[in-house]
Formats: C-alpha cells, structure tokens, sequence
DNA sequence: TTGTAGGCGTTATCAC
DNA sequence: GTGATAACGCCTACAA
C-alpha cells in the first residue's frame, strides 16, 4: 500500500550510475555538461535522474570543490521588525542574482546570542556575515574571520573593537536637519525621545545631530527635555509627562519609529494638534494623518542592498581598508512639522 | 607585514590533531563530548583548537552523518512585504530553539522562480520547507518529496494539485465578518476592492466571505461594486472612480492593505470622511487616524509560527494525512467600520 | 567517450 | 583512553 520510500536514502550519483551501466563520474558529466558524453547515454542518463528522482548533494559538491556554502548570513535583533524586514528585502534581492541565499536569524538584542549564531553561521561556511550588532557586543573575536577574507559587513550600527566594513545612515546629519526644521519654524523647546539603551549607537548619533541642531539655533540645552523609551507605551508616557510639565516643549522629535508610535496616538488622545513632531524612520500611513506627520525617512531596503553589495565586492576579491558606507535619509514634509508653536512671535 | 592568513585554508581537526600530538578522532571526542577523554588532553586540544581559531564545519558533519542541514527554508513572495517579514519572524522564532536556522528567498509572485528556489533548498538538505505559494504555481513535482518525508508546510495559500500540510487566515469568515459588520451599520452599497489576479487564494476566499455577508444581509451583488488593484495606486483611482459614478458606495471593504493603503490617502483627498471603511489587514498607525481604521486583522506573526511548528512536528515523526490550520482573525472596531450610510433611515 | 583512484573534513567502528 | 580505517557523496586528475 504504503509507498516504500519512506525507508529508503535518497539516490546518488552512484545510484543512478548503476542504473544505466555508467559509472557515476559520467553521469556527473551530464548533470554539469562537463566533460564530452554521447548522445545516447545523456539521454539515458537523464531518464534515470528522473525516473529515480535524484537531485545532487550541494553539500557533498561544496566539501568536495572546497567551495564556501551558497549563503549570506544576516543578524538581526528582531526578524519580524518592519524595519529589518525591509532590509533583509534589500540584502535578498542584491544577493539572489548571485546564486546566493539569505540565512536570517534574530540576536534579541542580546550579544551572547549573536555570538551563538555567529558561530553557528561559520560553522557551515557561508559566504559572507551581515551583523546588525547587538547593544553591547563586541566584535573583536571576528578579526581572524575578517583577516582570512570573509566579507564581514556591520549593518545599520558599526563594529565594535575591530575595524570592518559598514553600511549606516546618515543618523546624525538626519536629526540635525530634522530638528533644525523644528528650530526654523520657530520652536525653542523641543524634546527628544530616543531609544533605549541610550548607548546604543544609532540612539547616540541622533542625539549628536539633536544636539547640533539646538546649539546652531542658539538654543540651549535642556536634559529634562531628553527621554529614553524602547516601547511605543513608554514613549507616549513620556511625551504626557513631558507636557504636563511647568515648562513644556511645543514641538517632539521621536528618534525611532518606536517613539512615533507611542507619541502620535498620546498625543490624539491628550488632543494637542499643537504640538508639533518630527519622526525618525517613516511610517505607512504618514500621510494620512491630521496633520500628516513629518519624518526623516530612512531607506532600510537601499541599507540592505549597500550591506550585500559590500559583501559582494568582498567576495570579488576586492581588497583594501575597512569601509564605511553611509546612506542618506531625507526630510518629507508632511504637517506636522510645520506647526508653528502656539505663542507665534508678532 | 600583512597577516599571511589569507592564503592558508581553514584547520581540519587533523590539524588540530597534529598539533596536540592525538588523533582526530581524539579531537572530535573532545569537541562533541563523546567518549572517554582524559583531562590533560582535553586541556591541550581545547588549547590548540582555542589557538588555531579552528571552527568545525557543518556541511563534512552533516555529511559524515548523514543528517539533513539544519535550516528551514521560507520562500515568500516578497521579503520586503511586512506581512512576510512578519510570518518570517514568526517562523524564525519558533525554529530558532530547535537550532534550526531560517533560510528565506523571494519568489516574487513567480512560478518559474517558486520552482528554482524549491530545488536549490532541496539540493541543500534542508530539514523543512515552508512556502507561500507564487500565484499560479503547480506543486505535483513536490509529490515525492513529501511522500519521503520532508517537512512540506504551505502557508498563507493552499497547494496546487498536491495534497499537503498548510496554514491559512481565516480569509472567508474574516471577510464575512467585515462586511458583516458594514452591512449591519445600515449599509446597502459596499464596494470591495480585492487582490489581481483575481484568482489568487486569498482573493477567492475573502471575496467568496463578501458575497456571503451580503446574501445574509438579503443585498443583492452588484459586481460594479467589486474592482482588483495590485498597488496603493490603482486601489485609489478604483476608489476614486467607484465614488464619482451615479451610484456610488456608501461603504469599502479592502480585502488588503495593500487597497488600504491606496484607499485611505484617495479618501482623504477628496475629503470624504463619510464613507464607511473596513480593511483585511491591520496597519501600524490605523488607531490614530480620524476616525481610526476599522479591521479584520491577520496575526502574519501567529501564521509563521503555526506553519513552523507542523514543520517540526512532521520533522519529530508525527505521520497522518496532510492537516490545514486555519488561524483566526479577529474586528478591530475603531470608527471607519461604524460610520453609518449618510442617509440614515430614522 | 568513458572509467579509476583519491580525497574534501568529519565521525562510526573496532581495535589496541 | 586512544588510534587506524573506512565511509558519507561528490569532483579533479589522470588514464584507458
């Protein structure tokens, strides 16, 4: 009744060989149109992959050639988080065309796990490491790896203790110009909601680019206007506590998509439509709110495709220092960030 | 001056072994915890493995073994997608425990693309497959596969022409009860903008739950009102054109967000805040528009990890016949889906 | 045009 | 406790 497949390995190349009369380095002849085979036995031969249903070991192939396995490896902290989603799409799309495949796991932010599956993706020889590192973690243990020539890229935030390749975006020039927009519309109190930890890179270039923005304003610094929140409910706690404070801000710029998320729906239930915000990141339905909401939008697709261009390059053989790529963000103008604060000045 | 690394291959554990003055088969002891060791050699060949940076390589593991690799492949339409970046973490998650590694590649709604990847997955042993299936696409080839074994989860849309595992939203009650609902706030008119092709799974599905509403709510189906748009785009000059016409709908139901994401900014511009709007899908800022956007939200997350977890009880040895999880979706009520017609009867 | 020997890096087996 | 040998499935090198 019941097919007997279940027991059985699956064919070889030496199965299939036996099958017609070859022996087995003929039929890899056919499979890789190698070597010259007669007419007659290619056909035979075919017949007989098909009718066994055989396909070839990649990984006997890979081992025997001494060939790397045909993956990029990419960690993340969080695989089903829209912005590294988007940017695994930009390193699958720039790897596919290779012959490459993306290997994708999730550190949790946590250094220990990176290194796990960092070890983990070496082990099976994969042909280049993207790393979105993980707060805190180190990197010097990658020096041999590098050193040996596995492209190793750094992905939205830079190693740290080696020197390698990569790719960011222009975090601080992009808070600086976003902030400054707030300045330029007449705001002098304007809060910032970063990440947390507060360590964390992309969190400290924002600030650098916020604090930038203030002091060509001429506005000083305030550290009560400066919150950390890692969650969309902490944010928007912080922004209610922030302007219901003696001195509040009149306008918010959110360091993450995070903070936006918490900040916009405290903001509508509170019902300040005077408050003015400026988001790092971009957010699907931006442009449909009341007022739209202004963002430094970052291009996570265009990271990933630079991440997996870099490590392509790599792979071609190119040589040479460590790189950094930084790619740019840019200001959409939406409302939000427009409004004037409420005591305009005659 | 520069390190000669680059040219020396990686260690063997017979270099390791050489080193130490042992065996290999000492050092493979040592590493994997098998037999007897004695401490002082332990010591030494951990020393020599620490020194040389030797790393063991998975695919001359597997091999010996005889063991499939240890990843999961997921092909998705698109990585990019939200919604599959979502399903993907899910899957990620519920693997990643298993010490199974994720391996992801588009099919980009393509047959011909579906296939390569499935053969090229398979010609690397992996211990599972998860696919959402390209429009169109045929899956009788993967007959033999499944009948020997390998894990075979579709996910999102059934298979075509063979009988296998799969996890899907509950697409026709989802919709049913959406537009349920639009017809229970007095509507008469609801347009539906849906999937293209139209014959694409989900859109079938979710269409068949919107003429069912209807039918119970004893409206007669008028297919003017029912349009397909594959982009934000179209899904607006759809909408646009729907609302312009001499009988126009008084309510919407997207099938996807990909139609909401059109729809919402069309409405929005032509300031109408009276049509009624019920979406398939949630989206991140829908509880912050005015009104917010009422939906049948999928859970892509919860999917991912249902697919995943048929995928490793297959994998534990669980036999029976070829099992389709439905994963509930559920209303989100908050405010377009209880706008009532304009001309409410008193 | 086709076949044989050998080895990629690892582990199972069985000996010492 | 430890080691020699063979084998996993494939391809390179060389021969026939």
């Amino acid at each position: 009744m019941m097919a007997n497949a279940r027991k059985s390995r699956r064919p070889t190349l030496a199965d299939v060989a036996q099958r017609v009369g070859v022996s087995a380095k003929t039929v890899s002849r056919v499979l890789n149109e190698d070597g010259p085979v007669s007419e007659s036995t290619r056909v035979k031969v075919l017949a007989a992959v098909e009718e066994l249903g055989f396909q070839p070991n990649l990984m006997a192939r890979n081992m025997r050639m001494g060939t790397r396995d045909s993956t990029v490896g990419l960690i993340v902290p969080e695989v089903g988080n829209p912005f590294f989603g988007a940017l695994a799409g930009g390193v699958e799309g720039a790897v596919r065309g290779h012959g490459l495949t993306l290997l994708m796991a999730a550190s949790e932010e946590d250094e220990q796990q990176e290194h796990t599956l960092v070890t983990a993706f070496l082990a099976r020889r994969i042909s280049g490491l993207l790393v979105v590192p993980a707060a805190g973690s180190n990197h010097r243990y990658l020096r041999r790896e590098r050193d040996s020539g596995l492209p190793l890229v750094f992905v939205d935030r830079p190693a740290t203790g080696l020197s390698a390749d990569a790719v960011v975006s222009a975090n601080e020039e992009g808070a600086r110009t976003g902030v400054a927009h707030l300045a330029a519309h007449g705001h002098r109190r304007i809060a910032f909601i970063g990440d947390r930890p507060a360590t964390l890179y992309t969190r400290k270039m924002r600030q650098r680019g916020y604090e930038s923005a203030l002091e060509a304003a001429g506005i000083p610094y305030d550290p009560s206007l400066v919150v950390s929140a890692h969650d969309p409910y902490t944010a928007g706690v912080a922004v209610r506590r922030l302007l219901d404070s003696p001195t509040p801000p009149t306008a918010v710029f959110t360091a993450n998509n995070v903070a936006s998320l918490g900040v916009l729906p405290a903001l509508a239930e509170a019902g300040r439509r005077d408050v003015a915000l400026v988001g790092f990141d971009d957010l699907p339905l931006a442009g449909v709110l009341q007022p739209g909401l202004t963002v430094v939008a970052q291009d996570p697709a265009a990271i990933g495709r630079a991440a997996a261009e870099q490590a392509l390059a790599r792979l071609r053989g190119e040589r040479g220092a460590a790189r950094t790529v930084t790619v740019t963000v840019r200001l959409v103008e939406r409302g939000s960030g427009e409004l004037p604060p409420p005591k305009a000045q005659p």
